[in-house]
RNA sequence: GCGGAGAUAGCAAAGACGUUAUGCAGUGGUCUGCAAAACCACCAACCGGAGUUCAAAUCUCCGUCUCCGCUCCA
């Protein structure tokens, strides 16, 4: 049984599904006014884990992420740029798709533009206007919170406390009740706009979130997800439109990730200490970046550093070598012997491994045990590589099947399998291990060595173990 | 002010009354012609104070500190 922190209830609770077998998942995505930044991955990549995981355990995931590309500060990009508000959008949206493939993040079933479902987003303000929930003032539409006794209950704010006098909106005249949030804006001069019954303007607090997520899930689904910066006011303003017009609970869990802090301070556009994705991969691999953000739990902050970073390139390569190992013995051809001792071993550390990666996962999604299980396990199949006489294949499809289980849900060495110049390398190099092997049981050590250093400058690393000769590719 | 999360070894990070977390680093060892790797062992920890308990990193209370949200940041 998988259990899930909903920051509803603020608790752990079972996670059951409307639909038997089915996730119906929204994700908040990104407004697309810059490049893909590591706040932003690491939420993407979290809930990739995550949504990788129910797959592994044979849920079939609907997974709808939209992307904004109508906001405030997409108006501010675009006229610091002289460009129109479509024109960064495509730009960015380009640009997250990129960084998104190249951190090999799972294709979203449906990635619902906000620009693309304006009609609908008026359609929708009209039944909250209908319902009482929505008035119309000077142009702007507002959302009336004090209709909607159960504002707050996400942020576990009370009323009274949200909003106190001082920041610019609640001065805003038009609104009835300071903490009341804007469903429509009329237009300013200059602003990209759309005509409506309230006359020209655009959607304002994310109508098309919950317009979108019942458009493709239905009016009640399984997961919203996002980061912990959506909580308030974004998402609490969702379930009032949500649950105001439907009478029923929008969402069933709400799942946050934590922040990513630079030097304990949150990371951010407005304090320019971001970091972004494209120029992170220029060092790291998308399979280090994925580890660095797998090794700490979704929910818990991330202080960033450089040495954080290489560490989790550290692991990559380390894992990397182990799988494949792995992966290289498992083609060779099947020898028939039979299992010893240390084979049965072997593979009841596999199985255990497998139920210890699952309990940790079913546990919230706790990455930080399931790793520990997994440094676990390769530490067995380095031995086992080493040390055992004989290498029996069934041992070794039993390590590379979990493996591949592990790459699939953590989405990292998903390309393991060789392909054909690795092949012929490898004869190669098979050949150069018989020819040093020779010299060395004639303690030949000038020409064996010498083989050893030449293949070592070519990339090539040999480790002589006391069963057998390794090699692997050096990374570069 | 209101609300949330947290403080665990040199660093990172799980755990939540009793039993080795784990990774990196450090120390010693095994293997080896040498090298590298791998493996084994060791090292070292629960912010401070009080309480509850047979037993407290874990529960309660009181401090101290950190981070975050509070109207368009993931």
């Amino acid at each position: 049984m998988i259990k899930v922190y909903n920051t509803l209830s603020r608790q752990l609770e079972e996670f059951e599904t409307i639909e038997p077998g089915v996730v119906r998942w929204y994700n908040c995505g990104p407004t697309v006014n810059g490049l893909m930044h590591l706040g932003h991955a690491r939420s993407a990549v979290a809930f990739d884990i995550i949504r990788r995981y129910l797959e592994y355990r044979g849920y079939k995931v609907r997974y709808i992420m939209n992307f904004t590309d109508i906001e405030d500060r997409m108006i501010e990009v675009a006229t610091n740029e002289k460009r129109s508000v479509l024109e960064v959008a495509e730009e960015y949206l380009r640009g997250f798709r990129r960084d998104m493939s190249a951190l090999n993040l799972k294709e979203a079933t449906i990635n619902p533009r906000a620009m693309l479902h304006i009609n609908q987003v008026i359609e929708f303000i009209q039944k909250l206007e209908k319902k009482n929930y929505a008035y119309e003032s000077n142009g702007d539409v507002y959302f009336d919170v004090k209709k909607f006794e159960e504002y707050g209950k996400l942020s576990n704010q009370k009323l009274d406390n949200i909003l106190q006098e001082g920041t610019e909106d609640a001065k805003n005249p038009n609104k009835r009740f300071a903490a009341d949030f804007a469903l429509w804006k009329k237009k300013k001069p200059g602003e990209p706009y759309w005509p409506s019954p309230w006359g020209e303007g655009r959607p304002g607090w994310h109508s098309e979130c919950v317009l979108m997520s019942s458009l493709y899930l239905g009016e009640v689904i399984d997961i919203h997800s996002g980061g912990q910066d959506l909580i308030f006011p974004h998402h609490e303003n969702e379930i009032a439109q949500a649950e105001a017009l439907n009478n029923k609970p929008f969402v069933n869990y709400w799942l946050h990730n934590g922040y990513i802090n630079i030097d304990k301070e949150k990371m951010s556009k407005s304090l320019g200490n971001f970091t972004n994705i494209i120029d992170l991969l220029k060092q790291y691999s998308a399979d280090a970046v994925r580890i660095f953000i797998a090794q700490t739990h979704y929910r818990s902050p991330i202080d960033f550093t450089e040495d954080i970073i290489d560490q989790a390139q550290a692991t990559a390569n380390r894992l990397f070598e182990i799988f494949l190992l792995v992966k290289w013995f498992s083609k060779k051809e099947d020898t028939d012997s039979s299992l010893v001792e240390i084979d049965n071993e072997m593979l009841k550390t596999v199985e255990q491994s497998r139920t210890a990666f699952v309990e940790a996962m079913n546990e919230d999604f706790n990455t930080s045990n399931a790793f520990a299980v997994i440094f676990n396990l390769t530490k067995e199949a380095n031995d086992y590589i080493r040390k055992s006489d004989e290498i029996n294949l069934k041992v070794i499809h039993s390590i590379d099947k979990f493996f591949d289980e592990i790459r699939s849900v953590f989405g990292i060495f998903e390309n393991i399998e060789e392909d054909d110049s690795t092949k012929t390398i490898g004869t190669l190099v098979d050949l150069l291990i018989e020819l040093r092997q020779n010299f060395r049981s004639e303690k030949n050590w000038e020409m064996s060595d010498k083989i050893r250093d030449d293949l070592k400058k070519a990339g090539i690393v040999l480790e002589d173990t006391p069963k057998r000769i390794l090699w692997k590719i050096e990374e570069k």
